[in-house]
DNA sequence: CTGAAAGCGCTTACAG
DNA sequence: CTGAAAGCGCTTACAG
């Protein structure tokens, strides 16, 4: 025969039910010994390599798939380790279901096939806030699956929203530069829209904004330095932030900006985008700290770089893992809340009283 | 009613059948238009939110998923750039299928639940070789599902081969080298082993060597300098170039080696290595080139790195993409073929002739 | 400890 | 264009 095997042939085979064949397998009731080793005996001469994940999945009412909306496309959303850790947090996070994750691409992406529409999940977690979050909570929730958030922002009672403190953090970090002494600050921020719009920050571009934690951070900077200067970056990468922080160190033609003309710090929204501060800086002949300190956010150890940072380390792992045991909280039919988790500023030795 | 509508219910509710209701759905077959808004009127009234895909998957017999198995967990596999790259390619190559990428660990973790043992797939893709690629075969085999390898070393004719001329690729940059005079060349390899030792390589590591591609890649180095020393990166990051290539660069106490007593180049089998290689030479007080030049590989932009490396640009998105389709075509029914792509040297600015 | 029966929710030939 | 029927491959109460 050249059809591949079913659990009834095996039992044939074996001379026994396929109930019992079943029972075999998955270990879930009494089967004497005896019995058991003439249904695997059997199934092995047929070549039957087990239950089909379908059919039980559709017994079972479970497909043993977690799905991962990410924002982007694969290869975007991988560039930022940040992303990655949490990923990794809520693999570790839904061990206890051994669930495998699917990536499911964000709706709007042109993409025909398994989407949050109709892919076979479980339950579902997205990462990253955006203006199209409510659009993909709706859906799942007609399609009765259970939901969490990661920085997901409002997002009702029903959907566990996991958070950290982007405003506050950033506040504490910017009032470590201030208790040194630094009075001219400037920030170098995350995109704001889903345009990616980069340069300096206005009025227009903050009105425009989608991104909930570009906002909050910039927000944290402002409450302590109310008129800083703030620079967009496109992507959370050490070339656009440098490419951002020339822009707050130099003049049109590149030439490094007097002292009296230039912050003497500056507030970057990421660890990535820091690392760019700190190359543009070394670049204009500036030293870090001396003539310029640096705060980044995150915690992430950048590769190459060789500062200790200053930062606010964000817990992304942890943020992952609570978003996966949210998950297994709601599969089990338990309630589950809405997390906000705390940074820590670290000091580093990117940041020092200001040379004037 | 609690439960969740099923299509049935909305048969009823719209007073046709559940076939009709079905093709409401699927399109796949002729419905009136009269028929079809009734259908679909019935669905939005109940919050039906389309066909469950547990069972379309059963009856099809497909459940719109490829699997990928990753040799380590989630957070290693992508911190790797190559990989996420080839994922993205894999994604792309799979486009037509619509079909999610299904996140699966290597087996030999102790992941109990979804595993190329039991995930619902439809076909699977293979990254990276190991030496249990062997064993991962075999379980696929048996199950029927089609697989596709990357660089997974020989498959059989069943499994087509995506790979690289890691070994030629080498050899040609090497051979740049020897054009540009030198002779003392060194080499920072990537790990041999699934320890990941990490030091000067021997005989003894080469021996029990599993990684396909650290081979072939330091079989091309040596085709050209037979006698040169190689040191092993523990990982694929700028931070293990560095701390590797200061064994070939400075003496024990960290030191600069005289001229004479060490390499005028170092062949990098990654170009995050070779960026750890020119940080090295650069806190060494070398200049790149004029005192040390470098070859990389892989032809991916380093974040931050300020050079226009010398590699082996390897076209890593159509490693993943070739893959995608070598699925597409083997659940098609149509046979798929190995497949080796050619890299291609980047001269860039960190090659020159050598300075003695 | 084992078996007969029902059914998970859908899709697909097959008639009409 | 629409409906009745069978069945995808398994698991799970329920009897015995």
């Amino acid at each position: 025969m050249t059809a591949r095997p079913t659990l009834a042939d095996v039992a044939a085979r074996a001379g026994v039910s396929a109930s019992t064949a079943s029972l075999a397998f998955s270990g879930s009731g009494p089967v004497s010994d005896a019995t058991k080793e003439r249904v695997l005996a059997a199934a092995a001469e047929l070549g039957y390599a087990g239950p089909d994940p379908r059919a039980r999945s559709l017994r079972r009412g479970r497909s043993g798939i977690v799905g991962v909306v990410l924002e982007e496309r694969v290869r975007s959303a991988f560039l930022d380790p940040v992303k990655i850790r949490t990923l990794d947090g809520i693999a570790d996070g839904i061990a206890p279901l051994g669930a495998a994750l699917l990536l499911l691409p964000f709706i709007g992406g042109e993409s025909e096939g398994a989407t949050i529409e109709d892919a076979p999940v479980d339950a579902v977690v997205l990462i990253g806030c955006s203006p199209r979050v409510g659009h993909s909570l709706e859906i799942l929730r007609r399609r009765g699956i259970p939901t969490v958030a990661i920085e997901g922002g409002p997002t009702g009672d029903d959907v566990p929203d996991i958070s950290i403190d982007n405003r506050d953090a950033t506040r504490r970090g910017a009032e470590h530069l201030a208790e040194l002494g630094h009075r001219d600050v400037g920030v170098v921020t995350l995109a704001f829209d889903a345009e990616r719009t980069s340069g300096p920050v206005d009025a227009a571009l903050e009105a425009r904004a989608t991104t909930q934690v570009t906002i909050e951070r910039l927000q944290g900077a402002r409450d302590v330095f109310p008129e800083a200067p703030a620079v967009a970056a496109a992507t959370s990468s050490v070339e656009d932030g440098r490419l951002a922080a020339r822009l707050l160190l130099a003049d049109a033609s590149g030439r490094v900006l007097p002292a009296e003309r230039r912050p003497t710090a500056i507030i970057a929204q990421s660890d990535l985008l820091a690392a760019g501060v700190i190359l543009a800086a070394e670049e204009l002949g500036l030293t870090v700290p001396g003539e310029l300190s640096v705060v980044g956010f995150d915690g992430i150890r950048v590769d190459g770089l060789r500062h200790d940072l200053t930062t606010l380390d964000q817990p992304s792992t942890d943020k992952g893992r609570a978003a996966g045991e949210a998950v297994v909280r709601l599969l089990a039919g338990e309630p589950a809340a809405s997390l906000a988790f705390t940074s820590t500023l670290h000091i580093g030795d990117t940041t020092a009283p200001p040379a004037r």
